[in-house]
DNA sequence: TGTACATCAGTGAACGCGCGTTCACTGATGTAC
DNA sequence: TGTACATCAGTGAACGCGCGTTCACTGATGTAC
């Protein structure tokens, strides 16, 4: 049934979004055909080109989309006026958790897509874009602090966000094992400041 | 020039496994073709096969090879009879250096092979090989302190590798922006304590 | 409002290519005498 | 020690397959009158 309606058109360019976010962080950039891509969003892979120029802007528009996702879940932990180790606990018991760990899918950009990104090459716009969403990871994490400015606390901020996603790719490599759970529990006691 | 001698043939095989280890923590396990590994020892594809029963076994093999050489480089940190915070910072200034962050291939085997394993599925070799290898960092991690038995040093041993894991990773995503070396240094003073 | 037609979103076959793996072959190595 | 021959490490063509991308086609949508 080709020849769909606009609007119609666009919805399915969102799903086609949405759902390449998903399997890019779940089995990488490298993982995933336009074939699979197309089929998770119900449609044939032929279409995908009226969508988009390349797998590698596709690749680009999910990362993106994938980091405002996660960023806004971020952000709205820090609504209330929680002080600082609260709203990091609150992270990071939400963040290192069994079920984050167990659907990639569905958590953290920056966390599903550093490996792959790293091994883009420099001109690939993915890479800009993984760039602008970890910037605005770490804001997220200057942000809880009330001292704001010191560059102490900013180099917590990504101190913090280095250990919360090296311990969540070192438990998803381990996950048929009981360390890939005393991983999450590790990073959570020193992210709590109980291991200074 | 078939039939080489048989000390030739295992000396042959030993540069497979070493080339091998290097251009899969370099491009990762789906980045690299038994062609470019083959290639990369100087040696066409089609011999792969009378040394290596597939692809996935050479990846368990390499894998294994690429921890004994890093947890051996970080043992050999330890020889001194320095104080636990002075093995650390030897260990982070070392690991979370430039020159390792653009060199994947001649550094650490478990941020190089921690998302590509975390991927793989949970019956190939790699898996149980890297679980071994990741025990055998954060045991050398844990001889550095003087209390060895404790469950609060084994959680920081492992929170520490966690963030030094992650610090790479993201510094290698981030390799064409200031914010790459701002994220090693980052790391390194909240190993040094100097963030608590 | 109804009709005629141009547009274009999606389909599916096809493209060239590289993948992991197999296999007939080559010819130096290793061995039996 | 020298010769005859079996072995087998490495070669390169070939296999079936899936990849990213292209394109002729379809037929409902959108538009001009």
């Amino acid at each position: 049934m080709p020849r769909v309606s606009r609007e119609q058109a666009d919805k399915n360019r969102a799903v086609i979004e949405a759902a390449s976010a998903r399997l890019f962080k779940e089995h990488g950039l490298n993982g995933v055909s336009v074939a699979d891509i197309m089929g998770a969003a119900g449609l044939t892979h032929g279409g995908f080109y009226g969508h988009f120029e390349s797998k590698d802007e596709l690749a680009a528009i999910a990362c993106a989309h994938a980091f405002e996702e996660s960023v806004s879940r971020w952000r709205s932990l820090t609504r209330n006026d929680a002080d600082e180790q609260a709203l990091v606990d609150a992270l990071a018991k939400h963040y290192l958790s069994p079920a984050q760990r167990d659907r990639p899918g569905m958590s953290c950009a920056a966390a599903g897509l550093a490996a792959d990104v790293g091994r883009e090459s420099i001109d690939k716009p993915i890479r800009r874009v993984y760039l602008r969403g970890l910037r605005s990871m770490i804001d997220v994490l200057v942000s809880f602090s009330s001292a704001r400015r010191s560059k102490k606390v900013r180099q917590r901020a990504i101190a913090r966000l280095s250990m919360m996603i090296g311990a969540l790719t070192l438990a998803r490599a381990v996950s048929d094992d009981p360390l890939s759970d005393e991983i999450l529990a590790s990073a959570r006691e020193a992210l709590h400041g109980n291991l200074a």
